[in-house]
DNA sequence: ACCGTTTCATTCATATGTTAATGAAATTCC
DNA sequence: GGAATTTCATTAACATATGAATGAAACGGT
């Protein structure tokens, strides 16, 4: 029924592919990789924030999070705290050197925001924005079945061992 | 201007991010991964894809697809061929096994296409695809530049070592 | 035929995505 | 108040993303 081509997870990503490198040049010239730029995204607007809030609005995975706010942290950027209240949390702040970058960095963010919705049609980008968040809002509740069918995997294709 | 949650990027991310865990249970089931389903996707309509295409066709990166090839090859799903003419090339195509995942997919697959559809009102979904497509056409070509300006670079966050 | 250039898949090094598991610290319940 | 449960960050193991580099093979021009 729906080619491969018109399905639309590969619409995303093709949109996604179409606007994601200019930002990523930007963030390569500043020795910062996408992740890495979310999170600091984050850090400009609300000071301190707990470890699983900062997932939550980055949009990463905890696991990888660590990795990333590692790196941050090593390069000076942000800093861990750990609440005496509650010695499981860990909450991210950007140091003076995190919070520096972003005069740095954002002009030319907004500059390619604007590009981008200049790109288009007021109307085909309003159409977009609608869209896009009808999605996201709609499929994220609807799980309603109680407990997931579970249905037993094959083992198809793990192990790399073709390249020997 | 454009706060972090409202910036086109994330909101193409949280889209995704609504969308495609549905997908990817169903592929978890079957022994695949998501990049190793876009491979076989493809192979199912195309018989025989030269790499550098299947590439482009997948949205996988090279470098990627090379590991992903290894993995379905090892798994004796689809198999590698070098074109006398050009020793270069490496075609790919699926085998019977690699076929036989067809049947067996594709309609919970299509079934998830025709809830997504259904959760938005037509308008909605038609508005959305507009402006994805539209994204993707407008953003490929708009290289007018003719050589980028290669901002300096300051390596910022590289190397991890604040784990130790 | 020969050299420089281009094409193409692949490798390398590093960073992240994904899912499951771990361990320490709160919280609940009896 | 202490055992069982839950929460939270982190680790582990594997697969993929990213950008640069490599090496073999085709190609262009001379």
């Amino acid at each position: 029924m729906q080619s491969f081509d018109h399905s639309l997870p590969m619409r995303l990503y093709r949109a996604l592919n179409a606007v994601m490198p200019r930002f990523r040049a930007l963030f390569t010239a500043h020795g910062l990789t996408e992740p890495q730029w979310r999170v600091l995204r984050v850090l400009w607007e609300r000071e301190e924030v707990p470890f699983r809030e900062l997932a939550a609005l980055t949009l990463l995975p905890a696991p990888s999070l660590v990795g990333v706010v590692d790196r941050l942290q090593n390069a000076g950027l942000v800093a861990r705290r750990r609440p005496p209240s509650d010695r499981r949390q860990a909450l991210v702040r950007a140091t003076p050197r995190g919070r520096a970058l972003e005069e740095d960095v954002m002009p030319a963010v907004e500059r390619i925001y604007v590009e981008l919705r200049e790109s288009l049609d007021a109307d085909t980008y309003a159409g977009l924005v609608a869209g896009l968040d009808a999605l996201a809002a709609n499929a994220t509740a609807p799980r309603t079945s109680r407990h997931a069918p579970r249905a037993t995997a094959r083992r198809a294709a793990t192990t790399n061992t073709a390249g020997e």
